[in-house]
Parts: structure tokens; C-alpha cells; sequence
RNA sequence: CGCAGGGUAGAGCAGUCUGGUAGCUCGUCGGGCUCAUAACCCGGAGGACGUGGGUUCAAAUCCCACCCCUGCAACCA
């Protein structure tokens, strides 16, 4: 027993919630249970941070106050924290007192231990895009690669951290403590990206006005992720001497996303050394997830409907399926059929059927939990493995496998379904013998979907809670913790039982169609003026050549009918130049010229890409040179 | 030589750190049971663990080289 302080990002609210951070805060709040199943003190914050030019940009588009923007955007991250039955203790905004006071405190250390200095910070600036660019982005014309404006040479000064001073006792850090950076692969990446050195970084900045000021100069604010690393001190309400300080640091885990691991092993260990407070004792990078096999992004409409799967299939299903389909600490695929077919075998055939069953016989034959006055053949066995699940799902869980954890505990459910067949319990009532026998047996099952209950109580709460109900037992059984089902036996007898119905019912596969980008679709219905606007032609492709250093561009000459134009399409992937020379194509001659990769480009011509390749459009016969299209 | 991840049964994945008969789910084929949600249970078929080389008594696992996929970034009008 001792205490467990776990953490996922405090997340940008830049945008609403996804799926993503979903995923991070399940975990997260099915570890936080488990540790407190153990008996452990348990401190689970989560938040949004709030700052930065992005903010401050997103804001005046929205005609809105930074701040304003911010009260908007939190709830709809507590809300589904709500919805996702997500037991945190601390919801931490950045722009709370809590954490100003905090961040104020930090940085005065930081400073105090001499490895702040001020410094001239040069470099190519984009005023739109408030950022700095390197040469090679810039390209030969030096222009900024998203607004193809100039950028301008800034020089500024800021603030500095020596960070690369740290490089040696971080390097130590980890690889004295194997468990620190996991998982392995993502201990590896860092390892080598702090062996190939590390750059000392700028943590204010003076032309963004939406932060907090760095409290020994004013007139710079902090840099936002060096100000938002600090919330896993500022949430305990940070002061060396405080008592949430003293109880829950340093953090027994950070949990987050892989992108943003380099940020929580290197930068935040190294400020807290400097401070000379303790290190987290692991930093957690999960994987992505993809759905379908493709890139989850909103503008192409490859999204997860998360409230219509909780809303069809409940969100015990939902947490089980994050949970039990992918490796945690890899990549892993969303895909609705699996989605089905998790739900349909693990939860409605093998735990669903399983207490159903089993509750079915006694409430025929008992009416209430039977005595295990008969013991009999298989019965040691099962409560063996009973045991051995318990052990092995505390093993697991230290390693966050949650997947295996799942796996073993679906193991001993099919145990159990195993049991009830060897012992054919429905034929047992004929005799008063017989009758002794059964109602062990169904003691046994019941005692074991007590336990699973109990196992499964951190990935989904409320159905734990479901099976209690109707097994008739009362809430003080809520509360019991991991030692209460380490030892076989702690179900009482003569409890009358409830009604049985079936907790997951079964979804018939065929109704169940797969929710891709169909949605997406419709809409967006255009006038025929609108159409009408677009002036497309049919050319002839005359030229065509690659370009040196872009994989996907060709440069192509088309003839018009009188008329040449040079165009940049992106289908290198798919032709080569010489394939497409004396094909006819549909060029739309009324758009607006770009620059791509610096080469003139006016007019763009139809294709059309899918999962596997991409095609361009063309005419069934040759046609006139110039004719428009419609 | 841009960065990262991956290639293990028909499908989806674990196992690789710590070398020792290749594992899970789904599907498929055959059988059993009839308490239960057309559920449950048993058995079978199905694998050069991407390729080649090396280390070792022993390699999916360690080392080297290569091939192929997938993201991200640079360009996608």
C-alpha cells in the first residue's frame, strides 16, 4: 500500500477532444482504479493547457478573447471525461491561479540555479504563423512555406535554458533505470537523440502576448510547453514544503501520446534536476491509433464516432475494446468489424452468456447464492487459476501490457464456461445428491465472476457493478479491493440473487454497417452557378519532366488549342512523365496560379486518387482541343 | 543516407529486452452439449516468424547487410 500519482497531458485545446486523447485518459483512469483496487492512495490529474500563439490566433478568428475562447473550449473536455466515466481528481486549466502561482515558483528556482540566461534568438520569421523558419524550409525564394509570404530576419531576445548541460546526467538517468522511458522503443529514440547532442532552449518569448510572464522579467512570457510541463507540480499545489507536494511527488507515471515524448524524457527531467527535485518514475509514450488502416484526421473525414459507438454498444464496450485490442505502447488500428466482433465474442458469448448462465441455474433450482457444501472434480482447479489470474494481472498491469491483462482475465472466463460444461451442472438437479453438487458449482461461478468483476472494475466500472446487482450482492461490495478475491471463498451464501438479463446483448453483425467515410459526404450542395464558375478545358499534355527533390510533382507543358500552359501536378507517384505525353485530360483553366517548389503552376488537372492508387481523368475519344467541359 | 514505426497461419495481433518444442482472438473444417444471449465445450487443418549472411549446442528473439510496406516532414492548387 502506498500512493500512486498518475497523470495524462493537460491537452490543447487548439481543438475538441478526439478519439486520441480518449485513449490517453482510458488508460490512464483504468490504472488510477486499478492502483486504488490495490489499496494504494491514488492522485489522477488531467487538464488542458491553455496558452501560446496558436491560441491567441485561433481566438481572433474566432472573434472571441483568448480567454474567453479557452472557458469555451475546457468544457468540452470535461464533459467528456464525464461521458467517459474518467476518474480524475484534479482537472488543471492553465490559466487557473493554481497554476500561475505554481509556475512562478518553479521558474524562480529554475533561475536561482543559474541555468537561465538571456540570449539573442536569429532566424527567419512568418508574422502570420509567428514562427521561425530554417533556410531549407524557406526554399530558394524565402518565403514562408504556408503563407508563401517573405519572411523576415528577426533577431530577439529570450530566455534560455542550459539544457545540453544535462545531457550526461540524463543519459545516466536512464540508462540506470530501465523502466523510466517506456515503452523500450520509445527509450531507445530518446537515448539516441540525446546522444547526438542537445541544444540549450529558449523558454520565453517576448512577442506572444498570451502566456504567463516569467515572474524575474516581466516583460517575456513563459514559452507555453515549458510553462504547461509544470502542471504535474502546480495541480499539487506546488511548494516544496506543501503537504500534496510531499504526499504524491515525484509521479509514479506520465502517461501521453509518443509525439510528445521527447518533451517529458529530456526537458522536464532535466529542470527538475536542476531544481534538484526528484524525476517522475516513468514516462509512458503510448502509441497512435489509425483508423482503418489510415491516418485519423478530420479533413478527410476519417474520424471515430465516439458517442455513436458508446451510444449503440455502451461504454463499457468502448473502454473494453481500447483497452483489449491494442498494444499499448504500439500503434494500432480502429476498425468497426473488430470493434463488433470484440463486443459480440469477448463481452455478449464469453462474460455476458457466462453470468447469464450461471445465473439462470440458480435462480431456477436456488433462488439464492447456494452453499458450497459438495466439492467435487475441477473445483481446486478453478480456484487455482483463480489465483494465478490475479497475480498474473498484477504483473501485467505493472508492465501497462492492459491488452494481455484483458486477455488473461478472458482466460479464466472461458475457465469457467469450461468448468460448467465439464460438470454439466443442468443435469445435477435430478437427484437431492445431485442437487449438493450444484449448487457448489454454481457457487464456484458466481465466486469467479466475483472475481472477474472485481478484475475488470478498472476498464469498466459500471459493469462490474452490473454483475454485483444482479448477483444480488450490496454496494459495501463496490468497495472491495484486489485482496478481497485473492483469496477464494468472499461470497456470502443465501443472498437472493436478481433477476438475470443479459448485461451485453448480442448485436447481429449483418444491421451493423461499418460508420466510414460515407458520413462525411453529404452536404454541401452547390448551386449550378457555382458549378458553372469552373472553366475547365481539354488540353493535351505536349511536356512533361520530374522535379528534382519532390516525390510526388511532375512539371508538365498543356496544350489548349492555341494556348500553352505549364502546371505542377501531384501524381509523380503514379506516372511517369513520358506516360502521360499526347494524353488528353481535364485541365481547370480558371484557377488561381501557385508556386509550387518554386516553379509556376496555372491550372490544375482532374484525377482522382483512392486507397490504392490515383488515375487521371481523360476523354473516351479525342477531342477538340480547348472545348470546355461540363 | 530526412525522421519514425512495422513485415509472425486466411484476417487482426502478441511474443523479440532476459535465445531453448511458435501463441491469442476471429474465420474455417469435424464433433459434443442443450443450462444460456443461434450462446458454450472438445478436436483438426493451416506458419521458410520479409530476404541473405553471421554468432551459438540452440535464433522469430542477438549482430551485419538488403528488400518491402505505413505514417510524418519537404513540395500535393
Amino acid at each position: 500500500m502506498g500512493k500512486f500519482y498518475i497523470t495524462t497531458p493537460i491537452y490543447y485545446v487548439n481543438a475538441e477532444p478526439h478519439v486520441g486523447h480518449a485513449y490517453t485518459s482510458i488508460a490512464a483512469d483504468a490504472l488510477a482504479r486499478y492502483h486504488s483496487l490495490k489499496g494504494d492512495d491514488v492522485f489522477f490529474i488531467t487538464g488542458v493547457d491553455e496558452h501560446g500563439a496558436n491560441i491567441e490566433k485561433i481566438s481572433a478568428e474566432k472573434g472571441v478573447s483568448p480567454q474567453q475562447y479557452c472557458d469555451q473550449m475546457a468544457p468540452t473536455f470535461t464533459n467528456l471525461w464525464k461521458k467517459l466515466n474518467i476518474s480524475y481528481d484534479i482537472f488543471l486549466r492553465t490559466t487557473s491561479e493554481l497554476h500561475k502561482r505554481g509556475v512562478a515558483k518553479f521558474l524562480n528556482s529554475l533561475h536561482e540555479s543559474g541555468d537561465i540566461y538571456k540570449d539573442k534568438y536569429e532566424g527567419y520569421y512568418c508574422r502570420p504563423c509567428e514562427s521561425f523558419y530554417t533556410e531549407k524550409e524557406l526554399g530558394e525564394q524565402k518565403v514562408c512555406p504556408v503563407h508563401r509570404l517573405p519572411v523576415e530576419w528577426v533577431e530577439e531576445e529570450n530566455y534560455f535554458f542550459a539544457l545540453s548541460k544535462y545531457e550526461n546526467r540524463l543519459l545516466e538517468h536512464i540508462r540506470a533505470n530501465r523502466r523510466f522511458i517506456q515503452p523500450d522503443s520509445r527509450r531507445n529514440e530518446i537515448l539516441s537523440v540525446i546522444e547526438s547532442g542537445l541544444k540549450n532552449v529558449s523558454i520565453s518569448r517576448a512577442s506572444v502576448s498570451w502566456g504567463i510572464p516569467l515572474p524575474f522579467d516581466p516583460t517575456h512570457n513563459i514559452y507555453v510547453w515549458i510553462e504547461a510541463l509544470c502542471n504535474y507540480i502546480t495541480a499539487l499545489d506546488f511548494d516544496e514544503t506543501g503537504e500534496k507536494f510531499r504526499t504524491y511527488w515525484p509521479a509514479d507515471i506520465h502517461l501521453m501520446g509518443k509525439e510528445i515524448t521527447r518533451f517529458h524524457a529530456i526537458i522536464w527531467p532535466a529542470m527538475l534536476m536542476s531544481v534538484n527535485l526528484p524525476l517522475p518514475k516513468q514516462v509512458f509514450g503510448h502509441g497512435w491509433l489509425t483508423k482503418d488502416g489510415d491516418r485519423i484526421s478530420k479533413t478527410t473525414g476519417n474520424i471515430i464516432d465516439m458517442n455513436a459507438l458508446i451510444d449503440e454498444f455502451g461504454l463499457a464496450a468502448f473502454r473494453y475494446y481500447m483497452m483489449r485490442e491494442f498494444s499499448f505502447g504500439n500503434d494500432g488500428d480502429f476498425r468497426h468489424d473488430r470493434f463488433v466482433l470484440r463486443y459480440n465474442a469477448d463481452l455478449a458469448n464469453d462474460l455476458g452468456n457466462l453470468l447469464n448462465r450461471t445465473l439462470g441455474l440458480v435462480s431456477k433450482h436456488f433462488g439464492v447464492i447456494p452453499n458450497p457444501t459438495t466439492p467435487g472434480e475441477f473445483d481446486n482447479e478453478v480456484k487455482q487459476i483463480a489465483r494465478e489470474t490475479v497475480n498474473e494481472v498484477d504483473s501485467l498491469m505493472s508492465r501497462r501490457a492492459f491488452d494481455a491483462a484483458l486477455e488473461a482475465i478472458w482466460e479464466f472466463v472461458r475457465r469457467v464456461n469450461r468448468y460448467i460444461q465439464q460438470t454439466q451442472v443442468w443435469t445435477l438437479a435430478k437427484s437431492e445428491d445431485g442437487k449438493g453438487r450444484m449448487g457448489t458449482i454454481l457457487y464456484n461461478s458466481m465466486e469467479a465472476l466475483r472475481t472477474v468483476a472485481v478484475l475488470i472494475s478498472p476498464f469498466m466500472p459500471d459493469t462490474a457493478d452490473r454483475i454485483r446487482q444482479q448477483m444480488g450482492l450490496d454496494e459495501s461490495f463496490n468497495a472491495q479491493g484486489l485482496d478481497t478475491v485473492a483469496q477464494w471463498g468472499g461470497l456470502p451464501s443465501e443472498i437472493p440473487i436478481m433477476k438475470p438479463e443479459p448485461i451485453f446483448p448480442r448485436k447481429d453483425t449483418k444491421s451493423v454497417q461499418s460508420n466510414s467515410v460515407d458520413g462525411a459526404e453529404e452536404a454541401n450542395l452547390i448551386s449550378f452557378n457555382q458549378f458553372q464558375s469552373l472553366d475547365m478545358r481539354v488540353a493535351e499534355v505536349i511536356a512533361a519532366e520530374s522535379i528534382p527533390n519532390a516525390d510526388r510533382l511532375l512539371k508538365l507543358q498543356v496544350d489548349l488549342g492555341g494556348e500553352q500552359r505549364q502546371i505542377v501536378a501531384g501524381i509523380a507517384e503514379n506516372y511517369m512523365p513520358d506516360d502521360l505525353i499526347g494524353k488528353q485530360v481535364i485541365l481547370v483553366a480558371n484557377l488561381e496560379p501557385a508556386t509550387i517548389r518554386g516553379i509556376k503552376s496555372q491550372g490544375m488537372l482532374l484525377a482522382a486518387a483512392d486507397g490504392k492508387g490515383l488515375a487521371v481523368a481523360t476523354f473516351e475519344k479525342t477531342m477538340l482541343l480547348g472545348t470546355r467541359v461540363r
